[in-house]
DNA sequence: GCAAAAGTGTTCTTTGTACACCCATGA
DNA sequence: TCATGGGTGTACAAAGAACACTTTTGC
């Protein structure tokens, strides 16, 4: 016997898709080619379906798109204004998920229309998404400002200065070179594999892999890569709209 | 023309309200007189209106309970398994409101069958409010280690060693009274009335009042009255069960 | 050899932490 | 005058930040 409460809703699940691509911060976003808005950019999204639960449904549609299914994905607010979506009453459950750029399915995101963005030249997107990626960087920045989880979006080896790019990128800011390696080393994360990065032009740095236990314990923990409290969430966004 | 997805669920929310006693962090849960699980413990909570967002719903769930409508109130997780409400498919998104508990409405509380609770004597509740209890207790930790939000715990004028009190029942631990004094004072958020604390039985204490530009200033930026790093969020929690 | 980027070490400053001591109050 | 709890100071330890120097590589 259902409850006599007689107002049910859509529910739909957007996914915030953050790539890095050794330079800065990209979002997975895809052109729409169905109504409604028609041909403007949106995350991808889609509704919860019927034997279902949200973590299910958030994971299905990051696999849809990118053909992974091993992401770091973390459900981190309901946007649920009456007029968010104007075809009918919608509440979203937003999600953002950390992708690693090698190991997506170009096919996958051919077919969906979509594109990695630079965070700095995002596009305009529709009903509340500018928001929501708004949100999800702020929540990325504290997240990774307490937990190591930046390693989700690099490739299996790399080398302490590609992790201080990724560091730079989602912080927009500077770090000295010097205090970032003795800090990350010091947390016992990383392992030498004795490997160079041939990709180098110059001197070629050591590549290093994810200290998988210390990972999955630290997980749990706190820490903290940053100088000062860079993860004030006050601080401008490197959007280049809103 | 609504969308032919058909799958519409019931929306609820549940709201976790912490009050702080002077001693201890308590929770308002209500006794339930009604089916299911009559006779139950459970947090408060409601389904979604039409015609009102979430924040409007959690925000009056939270007055019909209290009387109070200028609490701090939170979204900070959206609970959405399959099973969870075993009447029908329902998700939860879950809300925590911060009351000070001297200027409840007793009546309210009184005729929703409600009481104030020590989190160490919380007993089992219905469904999955247990674990929402659980994430709450965890985010509520965090925020308050990074933002001034503990003060909406507080009557208007307090003492420093009440304030630690209150951290001290936050973090379920013991600060050291005069780091914690002058960390306090130095982020310049507390402005002395000059009054005396005549409650006391020993000394008094000199009250304080928030300085409220420096605050709302503040709730954007971080901040730490805390050792080290207590917000990890894998401490033990203060709960007698989960 | 030179430019560019990686790797290592050292100093100074700031912050955290553990204390000791004095003061105000009521019983 | 004693027990309890508030208020202030100080000294040592740890962490953060700034900075100099060396090494590797491609051109």
């Amino acid at each position: 016997m259902p409850y006599t409460h007689t107002h049910r809703v859509l529910v739909a699940l957007d996914c915030i898709i953050f790539g890095f691509d050794g330079e800065g911060l990209n979002l997975l976003l895809i052109k729409r080619h169905f109504e409604p808005e028609y041909g403007n950019w949106s995350l991808m999204g889609g509704f919860l379906n019927e034997g279902e639960s949200l973590e299910e449904a958030a994971h299905r549609i990051v696999y849809d798109l990118t053909g992974l299914d091993n992401n770091y994905l973390e459900q981190f607010q309901t946007f649920g204004a009456i007029n968010r979506d104007p075809v009918e009453r919608t509440i979203s459950v937003a999600y953002y998920a950390l992708v690693n750029i090698e190991d997506q399915d170009v096919n996958a995101i051919r077919l969906h229309n979509a594109s990695w963005i630079s965070l700095h030249k995002k596009p305009k997107l529709i009903f509340d998404h500018d928001r929501m990626v708004q949100e999800a960087l702020k929540r990325l920045r504290t997240k990774a400002a307490l937990n190591p989880i930046g390693f989700e979006l690099l490739p299996g080896k790399f080398t302490i200065p590609q992790l201080q790019k990724l560091y730079e990128a989602i912080y927009d800011t500077k770090l000295d070179r010097r205090n970032f390696s003795r800090k990350v080393l010091s947390t016992n994360l990383l392992v030498g594999t004795g490997e160079k990065d041939m990709s180098s032009q110059t001197k070629k740095g050591q590549l290093y892999t994810l200290n998988a236990p210390e990972y999955v314990r630290q997980q749990q923990g706190n820490f903290g890569f940053l100088p000062e409290l860079i993860m004030a969430d006050d601080r401008t966004m490197p959007l280049s709209n809103t």
